[in-house]
RNA sequence: GGGCGAUUAGCUCAGUUGGUAGAGCAGCUCGUUUACACCGAGAAGGUCAGGGGUUCGAGUCCCUUAUCGCCCACCA
């Protein structure tokens, strides 16, 4: 027997070097282990993409459970002999690194535009590759078993390759426009967001309701009333009796400074019943606004600019922001004797997801891709019906179901989505002017002035590909496209359902005419043990890194995942890690155990009644988990596996074994022990895809028999 | 305003299709150092948030109330 049992397992002395011992024998990678003839070349393939890791930075806990779901996922798929590929890379994720790095520049005292593009994208990247070979280290730690000779990035050659293809085909498709339109202005990331990226949150404002001017007949109200300068109608409802009579009559003005003129016209948009009943009309500045504008088309006018101040108006009204123009706004109302009411209420208003910004609306000149238009080379369907067939025909399943029901809800509201953005960071979009004329492609046209747009894309966009542009697309009769696409599994928190599940489903029903995976596994939010979020100004934030130095890698991958069922959350308690380091050392020492009282290959034997017995518990308890692992349910798994290992295998049947070692006869200790060896190795073999170092590091210290494998990792799942 | 989830032992949470309530931690009693003190045996602890219903039988299914949490939303 090794010493090394003599002691207590110790995670620190065995796990990187274990994790070498993997990687070194290539066989994350499903190629190398057919050449190995560990895998029949047939054999049914099993593929899933990592989602690739924002690099702005280093791993959280969340991720971690990202990376031990699907690590199980793909340890178990490799045990049942299939063709298992789990693709590893990253995310450029534009916005949140092109901040991150700004932050660190303005630490310096430095100025992005005073390095200019290519000095400022020359220090994003040295960051993003600092932050990959973190992230890489960290996923290693965690025991992934991704192929790592397939990384890639979602900003790298290959990726642009397929982005640009993908923006030339849905604009040749009508389907990529470019619009002036009211956007979601963020004037701290000086760039516009998706509505995607808008996060609203509730606060206290106040509603002012007051008249344009003493000759104007009647009030209206607003909670931004500086922006009451760019009002160019009043809109009431066609019905509403109060109104009727000033439908159609215009009104000039001097308002704070401003000359103003507003028609006064009939829509059904507006809501009699709410305030009272007059709405004015700021187009540019509103989102429903803009939309009352152009049915009626009426003049636009601006009165905020980029950065968040006012274009127009009175001294203290021009030139300030708009939180000091309103003021400036509501006093001169008062003094002027037009301010008719204030009322303190709760408003909810937009801010940007990454700089926490009030969002300003504003008309830009942008690129849209249109989700209701209709698609020819797709059965007339739009992108919104491609999205929705997917799930409700196509069969993509998700996990838990209740997220269908969100699913639909989001597709059914969804409006043409923004995908430029003014940063520098990121795929860059691929269309060229000249005087009046428009390129799209992929590469630069030829000749002379052309010049590229300015703007780079939503980082969703490119990652929308992820799960093709990883195989080989735009060429799809690549190996790794034709083996592996359509993807079988695709694990991820249910906080981006919207942004990247969705947009991968649009992305590969459209371009490749597929779904892009058959099941979407949503897993929860890891939180503290009191079921708070991790944050840093809570400063309650766990890192991996720390716990795995304190009970190694296999007790972190338990504690998150026993009776963590998928899309709810999880309560990181450090105790439940500490029950799983000690389970690992039970293990160990039932490893002794057996090491010490028994030999690997017994002569033939028949089982005693009792061992029969123990083994058709121990078959049932594997028909059982091989029946849940397949239907993910490795919450349950890992339960039942702690509970057998500890509560039957040691508790019961090695201290049943003690007695029959010392006064059982040659048949039962004989039976005993040909039973303790199989169990052993079976127990490994089922435990591998939840604790893979310390199975594996058992496994190189225990004899071989025939069949048994070098590598537990490439072993085969127990056959009943 | 719309939708969803949670509520089970002191604490953190399981409980797969309805069939006598489970685990870890903490605490109590006893034991063992000859696989393991990162141990074993045992006991204690719960009207499964409240109310109503379906059923022979409900933690599990239905309705309702309460509290907490989350997501979505262009009511000026």
């Amino acid at each position: 027997m090794n010493e090394k049992f003599l002691q207590p397992y110790n995670p620190k002395d065995t796990e990187s070097s274990l994790y070498e011992l993997w990687e070194q024998s290539g066989f994350f990678n499903p190629d190398a282990m057919i050449q190995a003839g560990l895998t029949e070349e047939s054999a049914e393939a099993f593929s899933m993409v990592l989602p690739p890791p924002n690099v702005t930075g280093t791993l959280h806990t969340g991720h971690a459970l990202m990376l031990v779901i699907q690590d199980i996922m793909t340890r178990h798929q490799r045990m049942l002999g299939k063709r298992t590929l789990w693709l590893p890379g990253t995310d450029h994720a534009a916005i949140a690194t092109q901040s991150k790095v700004e932050k660190i520049l303005e630490k310096e005292k430095i100025r992005k535009h005073d390095l200019g593009r290519e000095v400022f994208l020359e220090r994003v990247h040295q960051f993003a590759q600092e932050s990959h070979d973190t992230i890489v280290a960290q996923c290693k730690k965690m025991g992934a078993s991704l192929d790592w000779s397939r990384e890639a990035y979602t900003l790298d050659e290959e990726r642009e390759k397929a982005v640009y293809t993908a923006f030339k085909q849905m604009y040749g498709d009508g389907l990529i426009y470019r619009k002036e339109r009211i956007v979601n202005w963020d004037p701290k990331g000086q760039t516009t967001i998706s509505d995607d990226e808008v996060v609203h949150i509730e606060r206290p404002s106040k509603m002012y309701t007051f008249k344009y001017s003493h000759d104007f007949p009647f009030p209206i109200a607003t909670t931004r009333p500086e922006t009451k300068l760019g009002d160019t109608a009043v809109a009431v409802h066609p019905d509403d009796p109060r109104y009727q009579k000033y439908i159609g009559k215009e009104f000039s003005f001097d308002f704070a400074g401003e000359p103003v003129t507003v028609k006064v016209i009939a829509d059904e948009q507006v809501d009699p019943e709410f305030g009272v009943g007059a709405l004015g009309v700021t187009p540019a500045h509103s989102q429903i606004d803009f939309e009352i504008a152009e049915r009626h088309k009426l003049p636009l006018k601006q009165v905020i600019n980029e950065y968040g101040k006012m274009i127009l108006g009175m001294d203290g009204v021009r030139g300030e922001k708009t939180e000091v123009a309103r003021e400036a706004v509501v006093n001169w109302l008062r003094e002027q004797g037009l301010l008719v009411e204030e009322k303190e209420i709760v408003q909810n208003v937009g801010t940007a997801e990454r700089t926490g910004a009030v969002i300003e609306p504003l008309p830009k000149l942008q690129w849209w891709i249109n989700v209701n238009k209709k698609i020819p080379h797709r059965d007339n369907r739009s992108l919104k019906e491609l999205m929705l067939d997917a799930v409700r025909k196509d069969g993509i399943e998700i996990l838990p179901q209740r997220f269908e029901k969100v699913y639909f809800h989001w597709i059914e509201n969804l409006r043409d989505w923004n995908i430029s953005r003014q940063i520098w960071f990121g795929h860059r979009i691929p269309v060229w002017y000249r005087n009046d004329e428009t390129y799209v492609g992929i590469t630069a046209p030829e000749g002379e002035g052309w010049v590229q747009d300015e703007d780079t894309l939503d980082t969703w966009f490119s990652s929308g590909l992820w799960t093709f542009s990883t195989l080989g697309w735009p060429d799809t009769d690549t190996p790794d496209f034709v083996n592996y696409h359509p993807t079988n599994v695709l694990e991820t928190g249910h906080d981006i359902l919207f942004f990247w599940v969705a947009r991968m489903v649009l992305m590969t029903k459209y371009l490749i005419g597929e779904i892009p995976f058959k099941t979407v596994y949503l897993h929860g939010l890891v939180r503290d043990n009191k079921g708070r979020k991790m944050s840093k100004s809570l400063g309650n934030i766990i890192d991996p890194v720390e716990l795995i130095d304190k009970y190694g890698t296999d007790a972190l991958r338990m504690a998150l995942i026993v009776g963590n069922g998928p899309g709810n959350d999880v309560n990181l308690d450090e105790n439940k890690i500490k029950a799983y380091k000690k389970f690992a050392n039970k293990l160990w020492n039932i490893t002794r155990f057996i090491l010490e009282n028994t030999v690997p290959s017994p002569e033939e034997t028949d089982y005693s009644p009792k061992d029969q017995e123990h083994t058709q518990e121990q078959e049932k308890l594997i028909a059982e988990i091989s029946q849940e692992m397949n239907e993910y349910k490795y919450y349950l798994v890992s339960e039942k596996l702690y509970h057998y290992v500890w509560h039957n295998f040691a508790d019961i049947i090695i201290e049943e074994s003690k007695d029959i070692f010392e006064n059982g006869t040659a048949e039962e200790k004989l039976s005993r022990q040909k039973f303790l060896w199989q169990s052993l190795k079976n127990i490994l073999k089922i435990l591998h895809p939840f604790m893979p170092f310390i199975t594996e590091e058992i496994w190189q210290h225990i004899p071989r028999e025939e069949n048994d494998r070098e590598l537990l990792m490439t072993n085969l799942w127990p056959k009943l």
